[in-house]
DNA sequence: GAGATGACGGGCT
DNA sequence: AAGCCCGCCATCT
């Protein structure tokens, strides 16, 4: 599925939300889809596939009750750099991904 | 193939 | 500011 090669594509360090992911496939009203898509990620795939960067609207994980899931989730997160609130949150401000660039300009143009 | 089920999200209270 | 409500759509049975 289009979602796990978006998600594969995030990089180690960044998160991206569900919204994001379905809107960056052209859906942008399947946030819940991604969810679900990502809840039956098949267990081969999750050693190529880093679910664990993709989080709620509001920056948090949403494993709906389990636990264990969701530390983990975090740990994972953690161990990349991501750092989390005392909420639970992440801020997306600082650590959204931004998307597949698409990169028309050189990069050592465009910063300074 | 039809119906049910949510790792969601934004709009309205 | 915190919930509730409801549309959305990939997957599961």
């Amino acid at each position: 599925m289009h979602v796990y090669r978006l998600v594969a594509q995030v990089p180690k360090g960044k998160v991206a939300t569900y919204g994001q992911v379905a809107a960056l496939l052209g859906a942008p009203r399947a946030a819940r889809a991604v969810g679900t898509a990502l809840r039956y990620l098949p267990g081969s795939l999750t050693r190529t596939v880093p679910w664990q960067r993709v989080l709620n609207a509001a920056g948090g994980i949403s494993l709906r009750g389990d636990v264990l899931r969701v530390e983990e989730q975090r740990w994972l997160l953690e161990g990349e750099g991501v750092e989390f609130d005392r909420y639970g949150k992440v801020n997306l401000k600082k650590y959204r991904w931004l998307g597949p660039q698409r990169r028309k300009a050189p990069v050592w143009k465009t910063q300074v």
